[in-house]
DNA sequence: AAATAACACGCAAACGTTTGCAATAGCCCG
DNA sequence: CGGGCTATTGCAAACGTTTGCGTGTTATTT
């Protein structure tokens, strides 16, 4: 009962006629007679013939699979991310292989390899927080694999990459809170060592500034982006000599931490004090305290556009050759969202 | 600059020796002489051969690749599973190949023809919920494709999975709300096309008769777990005769939709109406308002747990060949989780 | 009616690897 | 010194496709 997958061989040896001719009807090759043509196919449709992709691949040296690696796949973000992948690579008909990294530098090198060997057509790459090196990723322009960074690129030349940029955003978010009247906006802001903390103080500054408002440094700290960390950080922020109305906070996790450490002080909210957050987490929707608005990053949309990047890079790669100094370097602009209630 | 990978050939050339004993050169078979087999590897070494997968799934038959095929990534429960799936079979040297159905039953059958192209060793599987007919899937098994079902399986015999029993936890559940003086005890469950919904039922039922009280159908509904289907299912016990004064929930989304809405109806929450539910979501941590205990299903360890069976499944195939009437059938028991607020 | 074009199909190589079998060499022993 | 043995290596088929080229048949042209 156990019936291997019927291979075009077998099709050309029921109709006595050769593999080329059977691969050539299946495929509507003009050479081929149309009343051989139908034999072909209405046999292959009896005997469920479906064509061995392995086989394909390696005769056409393209397997038509694109390699993902990301840190954590648990994350909403990625998992938003990965949904996004998987849904634009499957309507240009192509497979993900995915693995993630845990921000494991080693783990990453690996998956690299791996992915290599499995000869996918490209790579779609979001890097760990700890890589420092990225040659493992360079490495595999010699065989002319490309690849795509998003969310988390490297800090290096010559690649294709697509990111958000939180300094719009930023803005935006301070903008927004300025226009409702608040004046001492605080920040809870991450770690100094990250790229997004700095873009973040940035848009901070450039908005009080464009606002002609003097930036009052003391109003930003920085936190470690634990729960702990958070409620030291707004205790900090409600101590000081100008104590805040409203606050930006790093990200939606911190966000919560600080709405549901503020409610534990008796703070009301959006009255006495009021936030704005970056929202990694679509889950907000279901909850009823929540940020008054949100620094949008699209991680779908980066997903997306990613995959976009990485599918046309397959498809001109031949062509072009060695010529193709281009680039693609999209950068998502961050988009403060009102959150409704 | 564009080298293609090296292959053995090249290497046998280099050599000149022939291809066979460069392959055996590398996997150390006894056969060949000490010096040559040094001699290959070093060369392998230098110009960093790496042996073509797909060549190898051709010769072999088998890819070293699992397919998964779930409804939606981006659901905290899934992305929880496939970071489990992905960690157990990066550890067995196995890649995984993803897709998700988006509980869209054409497209599942879709991506199961498109696994079984890509020649997935096997398959795991957790089905869309209007998945009616697992045709799809039970014509695998005369191609010798494995498939392991886990948290969403169909209702039929002869499979593998791996679950998560919801009637314990929902006993638990239950008798958590009796001793804290609730007799009228309501149920928002899922479709009835579910296997979880008839579990939660029984259990919810077991529960009450276990403590001697009558079970009203009246307070069980059921909800095609869209939050206007919520919205109504809430409307429908509220209005009944006998008023809840606690809510079981399908799961966390549920509840969420259920106790945003209650909010808004001016319910005191934990007071008027308390409500348990199913964790789905890991993010439940971060919120204000939330159920006071949820029924913990363990993702992760399905997910581990199902990757298991299937490589036990892989290594040994070969093997029992048809007698194989003994399917793992695992069972893990949900828990209830009070949670601190 | 002969030359030519158009059509339909088969042959065989190629993709990179594994592996059963054959072949060669060197060696020991009688 | 020849027979047999072992240790090493090569040959070639196989996995399932695709595709350039060649060939035979039929239809069209002048």
């Amino acid at each position: 009962m156990q019936s291997k997958p019927t291979t075009i061989k077998e099709i050309a040896q029921l109709l006595g006629i050769s593999v080329s001719t059977v691969s050539r009807a299946l495929h509507d090759h003009p050479s081929i007679g149309l009343t051989t043509r139908a034999k072909v196919k209405k046999l292959a449709g009896e005997l469920n013939y479906e064509p061995n992709q392995t086989a394909i691949f390696l005769q056409k040296g393209k397997t038509h699979t694109i390699g993902v690696i990301l840190p954590e796949l648990s994350e909403a973000f990625f998992s938003s991310a990965i949904s996004a992948i998987e849904d634009t690579a499957y309507k240009k008909n192509y497979t993900v292989l995915l693995a993630q990294s845990h921000d494991d530098e080693v783990k990453e090198k690996q998956l690299v390899e791996k992915m290599k060997n499995h000869r996918v057509d490209g790579l779609l790459v979001s890097v760990g927080k700890n890589t420092s090196s990225f040659q493992h990723f360079e490495n595999l322009k010699k065989y002319n694999i490309p690849v795509v960074y998003f969310d988390r690129i490297p800090n290096i030349p010559n690649i294709h990459y697509v990111a958000c940029n939180m300094e719009i955003g930023t803005i935006e978010a301070v903008s927004f809170l300025l226009k409702k009247g608040h004046r001492a906006i605080g920040m809870i802001n991450g770690p100094q060592t990250m790229v997004a903390t700095g873009e973040r103080k940035e848009g901070y500054i450039k908005a009080m500034t464009k606002n002609r408002l003097k930036y009052d440094p003391s109003l930003i700290v920085s936190c470690d982006l634990t729960e702990e960390g958070t409620k030291k950080a707004l205790d900090d922020l409600l101590a000081n000599k100008r104590k805040p109305t409203a606050i930006v906070t790093f990200n939606d996790y911190v966000a919560l931490f600080a709405i549901k450490y503020a409610q534990k002080l008796n703070i009301k909210l959006n009255q006495d004090l009021e936030f704005v957050s970056y929202a990694n987490l679509p889950l907000i929707n279901y909850m009823e305290n929540i940020p008054a608005a949100s620094v949008e990053q699209f991680p779908y949309l980066q997903g997306q556009k990613a995959t976009d990047i990485l599918m046309d890079l397959l498809h001109h790669q031949d062509k072009g050759s060695n010529e193709q100094s281009a680039y693609y370097k999209i950068i998502i602009e961050s988009q403060l969202i009102e959150n409704k209630k």
